[in-house]
RNA sequence: GGGGGUGUAGUGUAGCGGCCUAACACGCUGCCCUGUCAAGGCAGAGAGCGCGGGUUCAAAUCCCGUCAUCCCCGCCA
């Protein structure tokens, strides 16, 4: 075989020609002499057809894994109107044993349970509809990086492992670190604002953040990736959702343009991001669901409020994604930036989309003795966030930032009804493995 | 951490006191078929109903415990 090999997806551009195929068996139908293989690679799918070979035939297993040597024949009555008529077979890995998951049925007429798709989650990753959520998921990030990165935006990467897990919000895993307990990271926040104020000024980061909550939640996992930024100079908050405004809107014409299979896949109508994405106070946001929906909001919006306020937003204000914005100050960590007209509120904000939140954010207080008494009424002790306070000693800009969660975003995109469907391997409650 | 639900062949489900020595679909095995594409036909194998205890003449079906899992809430991205 010294062919090079063809990937699938340019298989059409081959006809008349012999060609080396690798891949795996999809699907095996045997019509008398004839059997029909459908191959499958990384590109997508092809009709092979083998013919007489009986020997063969038999020993063909789905997902096997081969390669063939075929020339490519137009026909119409092939899935394409191409097919590869096989001249060379090779198995090179055949199964053991039946696999436990049907990957060749679309997963509405097979049914797999969540469940079952994560105990065999490499197995489960071949089907065509579970793995497609991956190829979405890897363009959301790779758009993010690029955006940011047009915009002057420095990737970062910062420490996993931590001393202080006092940030506050959420429960933290501890590690032993030597002869010390260290915490993973519940986000990158300290570290990607004194990379601001160590001159970079805007940063950014992709990767994971650990919570040692027991939620067990369809929107929860203990292990995610978190996107951050984080800007300085900033004016107002608002820049930053303007800027996520503007990402948000890359990110969604890019998928549109990357992954069109996937979103015919998922019969995905992809939405349009407004020029400016409806910004509500949280106090709006309660009156709103007071009068159009008697829901009493007591402090932070619970997911029904999420929800219903996301109907609202898309039908009065024409919008999929709605920032909650001015929640106060008891609700949000000790860096919150407080409001300049209501003390009692912060300049932070949230970004709901299709009823979740999928971003948290704000500007931060940059000035040293502000921070300091935020740590102190927390009661909290500077003295344990002196390698995050030092910087803002010696002329901290303004700055503000966000975090999204990758899967988050991904399963509201897709329509996924759990986060735990766009984790190639998740963390949650009771899952260690695989 | 609180509340609710569910556990039946490899997978997805039905059965919810006796008709169940457990059913259906897909997958699997064998045979037939040269145009299949959720292929078709014929013939098979495969679970004793999560686990432990109890009630009953009789339990997959009821009760208790236990384990697993799912959903909702709190909290969050």
């Amino acid at each position: 075989m010294g062919l090079r090999r063809t990937w699938i997806s340019d298989v059409r551009r081959h006809i008349g020609e012999r060609i080396l195929l690798k891949g795996w068996v999809h699907t095996v139908r045997a019509i008398g002499k004839l059997v029909f293989i459908v191959l499958r690679d990384r590109t997508g799918f092809v009709q092979t057809k083998l013919k007489g070979q009986k020997e063969l035939a038999i020993q063909l297993q789905e997902e096997a894994a081969l390669k063939l040597i075929g020339t490519v024949i137009p026909d119409p009555r092939a899935p394409d109107g191409v097919e590869v008529d096989i001249e060379e077979l090779k198995i090179l890995s055949a199964p053991v044993e039946p696999p436990p998951l049907q990957i060749n049925r679309p997963l509405g007429v097979i049914g797999m349970r969540l469940e079952t798709a994560l105990n065999h989650r490499t197995l489960s990753l071949r089907h065509p509809e579970i793995g497609s959520v991956f190829k979405v998921r890897a363009e959301l990030i790779w758009a993010f990086r690029e955006f940011l990165r047009s915009q002057g935006f420095l990737e970062v990467q910062t420490p996993k492992i931590v001393a202080a897990g006092t940030e506050g919000g959420t429960a933290l895993f501890p590690v032993q670190y030597f002869e010390r307990t260290a915490y993973l990271a519940q986000s990158p926040q300290f570290y990607k604002q004194m990379l601001v104020g160590a001159g970079y000024e805007r940063v950014y980061e992709v990767g994971p953040v650990y919570r040692a909550e027991e939620h067990n939640t369809a929107r929860h996992l203990n292990e995610y990736i978190s996107l951050d930024y984080e800007m300085g100079f900033i004016d107002d908050f608002r820049e930053i959702t303007q800027l996520e405004t503007e990402l948000l809107r890359f990110m969604f014409e890019h998928i549109q343009r990357a992954c069109p299979k996937e979103l015919e896949l998922y019969k995905i109508e992809m939405p349009k991001v407004p020029k400016e994405i409806p910004h509500l106070k949280l106090s709006e946001a309660a009156a709103i669901l007071k009068e159009r929906y008697n829901k009493l909001v007591d402090g932070d919006l619970d997911p029904e409020g999420e929800k219903l306020l996301c109907e609202y937003a898309k039908k009065e204000l024409g919008s999929e994604f709605v920032f909650v914005t001015h929640y106060p100050k008891a609700k949000r960590p000790m860096y919150a930036m407080p409001n300049e007209e209501d003390p009692a509120l912060t300049n932070s904000f949230d970004l709901l989309y299709k009823g979740l939140e999928i971003t948290t954010g704000g500007q931060r207080i940059h000035q040293y003795d502000m921070l300091v008494e935020g740590i102190e009424s927390r009661g909290l002790n500077p003295k344990d966030f002196e390698f995050y306070l030092e910087i803002f000693k010696y002329g901290m800009p303004p700055h503000g930032g966000l975090a999204i969660g990758a899967e988050r975003l991904t399963a509201q995109l897709l329509n996924l009804s759990n986060v735990r469907e766009a984790s190639f391997f998740p963390r949650d409650r009771t899952r260690l493995v695989p």
